[in-house]
DNA sequence: GCCAAATCAAGAGCAGTGCTCTCGTCAGCG
DNA sequence: CGCTGACGAGAGCACTGCTCTTGATTTGGC
């Protein structure tokens, strides 16, 4: 019978509301902003805005959820884009996800603002939040983690390297250990450093610092991602 | 006689007072972080909220002070603290930008916030404050142009690195031609790409990104700066 | 030295916000 | 089929940015 579905109907529609409301705030947070209004949520939404509180807790709870939807768009995006390309092709995987997260920024440039610009007041990442987080570079850490067991990663890119300092050869030997333990710590140390630059790059474009500075955004983004991708040795 | 000095005493009481605002809207920002209440800090100066509206046309104006006074305080860090080191040594000179950016970020995140973070939902840079954002750039490129014109730069780092696509040439031409004229533009463009990374590093460090991967962070940011300035060759 | 003019702080008030609490209503569940 | 729990509406509180008016105080020209 119907009534045996896995979810009630009080839960399906229950669960239809929260994604309506999640959907009309994400597109008040492109028009209007990073303040998100839940009254002009509500009033979008045709309801009352004490009834908001029946789906969320708070309005920081709003954007929690959104964040981590955020998160795992992003994620998404870019292991599709990732996975479309053949997997010899190195260099080919490590531009596609440059140009997925970059694309993926351009297009929502509040939800990026969202989880990777200023954190709100309150800033407590929930552990759910921290995993889907984790998706992006996860697909940045099976990238080397290839170039290493096929053994095309140059270990030693440019001019005598600074030796890693114990400390943050644990670090990084930590951070590799899951998704990356064959590649030599002095490239994943580089790698970081190159999803850093990744993320440095779109933020100052989106947020304005390339201003008056680089006209040619695409060219530039391309150029410099490509430059990491020999800087890391892949 | 008093009467007679360049400044009337209205106008250095305004001055004055349009200080203290200052001084006390950033200590609200410091502690409620970003969102500033115009009425609390009313409050903190024992008088009422309107008044503020007699030094401040807007909320927005308030803060783009802020910004402008935030800009100008790193960039006179930055100044400081690499005019100590040693013309010659051109590493150390690099690495106490780098030092003087994080260590100003960390001692005032919500400040770094205001004007690296995400911008405030009506974003408009007035053109002052570009200039002032431009002080601590101008401090690498003087580096970068230091070593050019004492032969000490290596135009090539690494494995053959990808040509300069003419479009990213130009830009990068523009960005260097007033303070860095004698520096090829591979490393200029170069240069930059460190510039990025030293600002993603310290915002990913304050914005959480680096939770549960970095523990040992100093030591993180001193080795990833240092490979920066293998990277660009100095 | 005086007086008009400019400047200032105060206060009331408007529209908006997040959030809480109460109160009928109605529909899904047992 | 009846009950109970989920639900939306509405009022209300404390707060926000901002505007306008009012009365006091200072300033600068005569």
């Amino acid at each position: 019978m119907y009534c045996m579905k896995a979810t009630s109907i009080r839960a399906r529609v229950r669960a239809e509301m929260t994604d309506e409301i999640k959907v009309i705030a994400r597109r008040h947070l492109a028009t209007d902003g990073a303040n998100l209004s839940l009254r002009a949520v509500a009033r979008d939404l045709g309801v009352v805005s004490s009834a908001i509180y029946r789906y969320f807790a708070s309005r920081d709870d709003l954007l929690t959820a959104l964040i981590l939807d955020a998160y795992n768009s992003l994620g998404q995006t870019v292991e599709d884009r990732e996975r479309a390309v053949e997997r010899d092709d190195l260099t080919g995987r490590w531009m596609a996800v440059c140009d997925a997260v970059r694309g993926w920024a351009l297009e929502r440039p509040h939800e990026y603002a969202l989880i990777y610009g200023s954190p709100v007041p309150g800033y407590q990442a929930p552990p759910d939040t921290i995993a889907a987080a984790t998706r992006a570079v996860t697909v940045l850490g099976t990238i080397i983690q290839d170039a290493a067991v096929t053994g095309r990663v140059q270990t030693r890119t440019g001019p005598p390297a600074a030796e890693l300092p114990d400390e943050v050869a644990e670090d990084v030997r930590r951070a590799g250990s899951v998704i990356a333990p064959d590649v030599p710590d002095a490239v994943t140390a580089r790698a970081l450093s190159a999803w850093v630059t990744l993320f440095g790059l779109v933020s100052f474009e989106l947020f304005g610092q390339l201003n008056n500075v680089v006209q040619h955004r695409d060219e530039f983004f391309g150029h410099q991602m490509l430059a990491q991708a020999r800087f890391v040795g892949i």
